[in-house]
DNA sequence: GCTGCGGCCATGAAATCCCATGAGCAGGGG
DNA sequence: CCCCTGCTCATGGGATTTCATGGCCGCAGC
């Protein structure tokens, strides 16, 4: 499982640190790709496998389903972990996510995303209100 | 199950005994996690994995469930005790959690919380009021 | 031959673990 | 009933290991 806010840099050949914890869920093959909300996202080639079968069962005839598997798949790129545990985002997904110099890694269950300090910091932001919370919390049967 | 309050010291290294009676309950893994109301929950393993299921059942489309999912995850951490019962609170959810120094940790049923003194003295101290207690057992069906 | 990319090595910093010490509590004996 | 003893538990400090990051080298493509 993937947990946790890690604070790491990108280097100027698009290398960045992977946390320690989650190396070891990675290491038998991962997908980095472009995510939801302007971020990237890390997954498992397991977990990546299944949402591809996801998106493949998916009718060609819905345009947003189209729309969806293209922004997925065409932001997608296999990754190695070199010996340190880094791994090279490329730079078009750089790019994409606005990341320069430093970034944001947090876990989110069955994958683990990738965010500019800014945009995360924002987007944190808004999700401290305890009354929307507990809302969720109670919609889970919590 | 977590009863009780406890009031414990947190040292410069983010570093909390944990109530000798909470650790046999913890010792098979354990999750700390931003909560509600500005506090901390400790989870047992296995009531985190019920909980993390939950949350993944969630359609990914929907904002409002993504945003909860990452509140949930990205501030969450698997903790170890170590030989004398000591659990390291990460940097990151003592700043959130206001913790500084000194920590109140409370028993609630099926996790435990932590508090930054201060805030648990306001609701504690709201929570006393006959007027206020009363108020909230109205509705409850107890 | 030069330039850009990817992988490997080395270093400093930071987290983690373990041992030691002291205080508080309970239980038993005088 | 009181005191002493033994144990559990909270806390501080020191040593070792892990980890993040910058730089160097070799290979490949232009």
């Amino acid at each position: 499982m993937f947990t946790g806010e890690y604070r790491h840099s990108v280097d100027d050949k698009g290398r960045m640190a992977v946390p320690a914890k989650f190396r070891m869920q990675l290491e038998d093959g991962a997908f980095v790709s472009r995510w939801i909300d302007a971020c990237l996202a890390i997954f498992p080639k397991n977990e990546w496998d299944a949402l591809a079968a996801k998106a493949g069962a998916l009718p060609i005839a819905d345009a947003s389903a189209r729309t969806f598997s293209r922004f997925i798949f065409a932001g997608a790129f296999e990754i190695d972990l070199d010996r340190q545990g880094r791994m090279v985002i490329p730079a078009s997904l750089r790019t994409w996510a606005g990341l320069n110099g430093d970034a944001v890694v947090v876990g989110a269950r069955d994958h683990a995303e990738i965010w500019a300090p800014a945009r995360w910091d924002d987007y944190r932001r808004a999700m401290e209100s305890p009354d929307e919370l507990a809302q969720h919390l109670t919609g889970l049967g919590i």
